[in-house]
DNA sequence: AGTCTTAGCTATTGACGTTAGCCTGAAAGC
DNA sequence: GCTTTCAGGCTAACGTCAATAGCTAAGACT
């Protein structure tokens, strides 16, 4: 038999490019063994299962947004460099419906790679926070508020929760501005 | 045969428990029938197969969260209302973990009754907003808004997304004045 | 009682994930 | 350059699940 050359890395980035087309159901080992040209039995020598396969997935979403945040965030602080943040992120998720709601799956517990991917993802967005001199819990409130924000934005946009036909960057650079406008004020704890 | 009287309602509201249960995978027509007392094809008499399934289950969750926002809304405007509805909003993706994700995806164009509660369920929110005397493109920036914080902030906790052991309720409440700030200053728009 | 409708059943098929075990060709060692 | 090893592919088989076809009996109606 010829053999394929498949790796770990080539099966979970093929997994990774059929649940952005399909959609997140759309992934099956009979996919990804199809598109690679082996039979289903053979992935199992590069990986662990369609569990192990979507949690490979997941790790490398979560590295590739978090990559993009910090390149947008390098070099720029505050207001600005939430601006950049914001913009890649939305970027990010439109470029992978399929993958971005992985992205926010909490980490599997036994998942090492996944536990250090995801706080890595979190402190991007935490450390640039500590440009407003935000601490302990206040910083901790804002970072949850940003996050819920973008998040919720850009979930419901690759959701099709959007329905109405009115322009979805100019909400999203208001709803930008608007949570930029509140972190700036944000020390007022109740 | 001893008849076991299901209807297609029971059977939903059968699907809807296992799904706020075991998660939106552990809905399967085996494990409905299991719970029903019932052999699989039988369930084919009220409900056209499983993605039939989870359309009605989508149908009677959005209901269900239409319905409790505005009872929360009810005999209250502005503020007051948006907080009412915040805490509603919360309440019922807690008490739902498993249908809410349901309830947040775009209605299927096929199913009327699909579209029409997701109508609904938008309108309720847009109708407080009118109280802040926001018309047009405004009004559905600022729906959008207001929507994208609420869902992002639930759908990460009810994900498991927040990690830090810091109060989420605390986070979520200055959440939501934090936009209720914002949309008492929403018309300056770019 | 006799008839009709239909809710439930069994049987079967096909897709998929998973495991066990074989086979071969490519690299490693002499 | 020949042998040996071994891992990366394979076929075969099984279990689970969704779905369809067709049977049967429970219950409603006259």
């Amino acid at each position: 038999m010829a053999r394929a050359g498949l790796t770990t890395e080539s099966v979970i980035s093929e997994a990774a490019r059929l649940i952005d087309e399909r959609g997140l159901d759309g992934l099956s080992l009979a996919a990804v063994a199809e598109k690679l040209g082996v039979r289903v039995p053979s992935l199992y020598k590069h990986v662990d299962g369609l569990p192990a396969l979507r949690r490979g997935v997941t790790v490398t979403a979560k590295k590739s947004l978090s990559e993009a945040l910090g390149n947008a965030a390098l070099g720029r602080s505050r207001d600005d460099a939430l601006t950049a943040i914001s913009l890649a992120y939305r970027a990010w998720a439109r470029a992978h419906p399929g993958l971005y709601p992985m992205a926010m799956l909490a980490p599997h517990p036994d998942e090492a790679a996944d536990i250090a991917v995801s706080t890595a993802l979190v402190d991007v967005v935490f450390r640039v926070l500590a440009g407003y001199g935000l601490e302990g819990d206040d910083a901790v409130d804002a970072t949850r508020f940003l996050r819920a924000s973008l998040h919720g934005f850009v979930s419901l946009e690759t959701g099709g929760g959007f329905a109405l036909p009115v322009d979805l960057d100019r909400s999203y650079q208001r709803l930008t501005t608007s949570v930029i406008t509140a972190l700036n004020t944000w020390t007022a704890s109740p």
